[in-house]
DNA sequence: ACTGCCGTATGACAGATGTCATGGCGACGG
DNA sequence: CCGTCGCCATGACATCTGTCATACGGCAGT
């Protein structure tokens, strides 16, 4: 009785975005009705198609599945959200919960679950893999501040110092400074596993 | 008239792996006869399966699919082979060239481009990116030895000279004169950037 | 008002890193 | 048999990084 399930996707790769496409498409009751390949126009798709369900990947040029959630959140509260991402990192989880998300699913679950996942969110189900919930929960939150985030970021690409001063307009001795408290924060050695670690742990 | 192509799907992260075999069901001459999900799984899948192309990702853990094309071309020749990556990086194409492969696509190329070239290169043709070609040709070889690639990739997680220099059997001096010579080749500025850059070109 | 915490800054110090010159050893090609 | 190259090593030097103590202004919570 009930019309089909209006879905969208986001997703940058467009072999795996069409895949998947083709992968709902098999199911009677979903029909993918955008399609997407950056994260800043997922809003607008949104609106235009009347999408019950966005399925969003997190790594996305424009902007993250998980900003591109919170807009959709912001602005169409009733539209429910999937989160579809490459890496089960546990920071990702929490950032994607905390921007409404409705599900969070990683790329090397199952292929049923994500179709299960659309019909259960659609029901007012969360969706979440519990082993990723526990190692949200039990790595705690973010310990970073913004700016140590954002020093460290930019410290990613191996700039030295004296870069991150310049185009941070910063004194060299205060990107030490951030660095070395981030350092300690995440109790490694030097920025590089910083940067790591903190990638890691979708902290980044 | 002549039977489907049967074809194995080697990906590590199963929705799109199932995904992408999904797609190719859609087509009426091909037939997804396997599926794995590792490197070391390849080969003996394809000779139980009498595969006439396998397609293969290259980021999966066992070993990369470009080794896995490699022990393929050796043992079963006459097995098509196509590498799909997400990342374009010439270096890969390179390699995967040299392993034997007879088709490189990239996954951010359009989906109809999968069925398309599977077709290809069982007709005896090469299928790869023109731009991709080019930026290969382009960059030109390697340029690190073999002992600089193997510091470069354990000194990417950033571990210390020290460290590097135990798990590696090598004196400390060693360890960095070879990151020094890999910073010049590489032209630039220190190990992370170098590791960046080498990752980016996939020479690591 | 007082107490944190964040952002920013400085200066000093120790240790890590990058460079260079130099040497020995073995393999491979001319 | 000689030159070149890759691999391994040492020592010396300059620079970059990481740590620590200290400081000041702002802003939030008690």
């Amino acid at each position: 009785m009930s019309p089909t399930i209006k879905v969208l996707l986001a997703e940058d790769q467009s072999m795996v975005r069409e895949a998947l496409a083709a992968l709902l498409g098999l199911e009677d009751d979903i029909e993918v009705v955008a399609q997407v390949a950056r994260g800043d126009e997922v809003l607008a798709a949104v609106r235009e198609h009347a999408v019950d369900v966005a399925l969003l990947d997190i790594e996305m040029p424009g902007c993250t599945g998980i900003e591109a959630a919170a807009q959709v959140h912001r602005s169409l509260p009733a539209v429910k959200l999937v989160v579809l991402t490459t890496f089960g990192r546990p920071g990702y989880l929490r950032s994607a919960m905390e921007a409404g998300a409705d599900a969070f699913l990683v790329k090397d679950a199952p292929a049923a679950q994500l179709a299960e996942a659309v019909r259960k969110v659609l029901a007012g189900e969360r969706v979440i893999d519990p082993t990723l919930a526990a190692a949200a929960l039990a790595e705690g939150a973010n310990p970073l501040t913004d700016r140590e985030r954002e020093i460290l970021r930019a410290a990613s690409d191996g700039s030295t110092n004296a870069e991150l001063a310049k185009t941070l307009h910063l004194s060299q001795g205060t990107v030490r400074n951030y660095l070395s408290t981030a350092i300690q924060k995440l109790a490694v050695r030097n920025r590089a596993e910083a940067v790591r670690i903190a990638r890691e742990k979708g902290w980044l």
